[in-house]
DNA sequence: CCTGCCGATGTAAACGATTGCCAGCAATTA
DNA sequence: TAATTGCTGGCAATCGTTTACATCGGCAGG
């Protein structure tokens, strides 16, 4: 099918070494040789069968990223920045999510054995203890990174937003408006981004003096529905907060929703603040409030901290946390009553 | 660094071979001889190299999805199908955007001559003319599918959303809710998609015996913010609207996040129709009536068809439409003035 | 003129699996 | 008893590269 080396170096009348030097290491051979061998090799546009390169060199020149759920729109745009973090390496990207190996019982360390991916990018932290003990092996650790989300208690190299300073960011933010009433959204329990907001939203309302009702907690996912759903469960507080931090666009969204169907107005009885900052928030009614974090960046760096590592140039530290910041658009206003 | 099957042969003290065949045909040996083998096989949990496997069968075992866009969370469903279609057969995921080829200079033919892949899944429309010539090849086509968009005038087969009938739908309901005057945001200008809804409104309109005025036409992207700036533009129309068609859903959202800034109110004075039912749609304010495409049931299917194609069985009819459906919801309401 | 070196090229041995072919052996059949 | 059949398992070729090592001129220095 595909034409071979032995082919294009027998039309050039040269060796199959002499080619394979032409193409990775024009400097070794003459610049006559080259030509000659470049015109065939164009002429037939000859690739290299990367089985057998990758065979020879033990290097798959691949990563994989595993995503707890590749139907979830909110990886898109990390996936997007693994991807712009890899091309200029000419490094392929393989993806899987976490369920579909679940289902077929096989772990995501499998390809790095068979040697199909030199690395790992997971963004999944709720991976079973059994799976991280594989990932934690000492011919293994040094080629995964987990960027977004990570297992507690381990020491991976691990890439992610600071959620805790985005929860403080809108603490404050609603503070300062005059809110002292609040309730939290959370995602689901057991997650790490779930207890990182929730420590972060309970700090920085301790720095103010507030403090947060154990029923003024709820959730319980990131999606949507459930913020709809949390909406009533909220508003049946004794003491109705005025102000709700979610851990999710998704879950502010749903949250706005479902007490607009309860004939509350947002922000007029009760502010909302997002996190994510999704594309759709922006455009959202009213446009929400929420804690920008980069995840394009957070994929990017995800991959150039993963490739510095397999180059054998580890980082000196293992965490990497990048900023965010906080958005403020309609969905938050003084609290009622300080209008 | 990794165990060889060499080296597992030499443990279960048998040959290679005998390895290989214990692993991959188990019927193959004896039962004691398996046992035995696979013993060895599981202390050390080998696992057969993958290069050395694919360099031997001709066969990569995985398949490339090229995708307009990776950050753009529209087709995250896409590949979550394209991967629950491909998991069941042990196939494995690459991906790219079409963007960052473009910018590197190469080809999604590379992959497939560097037998990296063993086909395409092919979510871009617009690729240039040189490299749909590439893919044309007759030892390329039969490994391509193009899924959700696909280029005109060529003969690949083809897996997408019946785009005609869901403008249709939308049509019919508007009209079954008396309006009579329509626009229509669509997409980016060449796109296959903003062609084919378009012709589906026009061609409804007409069976309504209604036509569609060239300046009640805007959009040019699938983006929300066009939506938001053409609802200004189409407000300015003499005959305003009372109906707008809008060829994705983003646009949707734009448009009416467009018109409230305008004071102008969604259903009451204008009904808005959305296109593809993102996750969104129902929770937005008005929720968004929409037409529903299964976007994992497209990339379901796309895989599916490559998988049958890669394995001598291709498809009678290379054009696979898949139904959809509208989903009504409160941004639609009769025309003013029909109470 | 000889020696040593250097740059350009070729030769051939890996890389790690799969598989066609064949041999050995036991069980069945004539 | 001899021949046939069927099942196991080993030998070795093969997939298409890369690269260590050998080779071969040519050229400069002595």
């Amino acid at each position: 099918m595909a034409i071979g080396i032995k082919e294009i170096a027998r039309l050039a009348g040269v060796s199959t070494a002499t080619v394979s030097r032409a193409l990775s290491q024009p400097a070794r051979v003459s610049p006559e040789t080259r030509a000659q061998v470049m015109a065939v090799v164009e002429q037939h546009d000859y690739r290299a069968n990367s089985f057998a390169r990758s065979l020879r060199v033990r290097r798959a020149d691949a990563v994989l990223a595993l995503v707890p759920n590749l139907g979830n729109p909110f990886f898109s745009e990390i996936i997007a920045g693994i991807q712009e973090g890899l091309a200029p390496a000419g490094i392929d990207l393989l993806v899987t999510d976490s369920l579909s190996q679940q289902v077929r019982r096989q772990s995501p360390v499998g390809h790095l054995q068979a040697a199909r991916a030199d690395g790992l990018i997971c963004l999944d932290g709720g991976l079973p203890a059994e799976v991280l003990d594989e990932l934690a092996a000492s011919d293994v650790a040094g080629r995964v990174v987990f960027a977004c989300e990570w297992p507690e208690g381990r020491h991976f190299t691990t890439v992610r937003s600071d959620n805790r300073a985005g929860m403080a960011l809108a603490v404050q933010h609603l503070a300062a408006l005059g809110h002292r009433r609040f309730a939290l959204l959370t995602g689901p329990a057991g997650n790490v981004l779930t207890q990182e907001r929730r420590q972060g939203a309970v700090a920085a309302l301790a720095a103010a003096g507030l403090s947060l009702p154990p029923e003024a907690i709820a959730g319980g996912s990131f999606e949507i529905r459930d913020g709809y759903r949390a909406a009533g469960a909220l508003m049946r507080c004794a003491e109705r907060p005025t102000a709700i931090l979610c851990a999710s666009d998704q879950l502010a969204i749903g949250c706005i929703s479902g007490l607009s169907e309860l004939g509350i107005r947002v922000p007029e009885d009760v502010s909302v603040v997002g996190f994510d900052d999704i594309a759709l928030a922006a455009y959202s009614r009213p446009p929400l409030t929420t804690i920008r974090q980069d995840r394009r960046r957070l994929g990017r760096s995800a991959a150039e901290r993963l490739l510095d590592s397999l180059a054998g140039r580890p980082a000196a530290e293992p965490l990497t946390t990048l900023p965010v910041e906080i958005v403020v658009r309609r969905s938050t206003a003084p609290a009622p009553g300080r209008g």
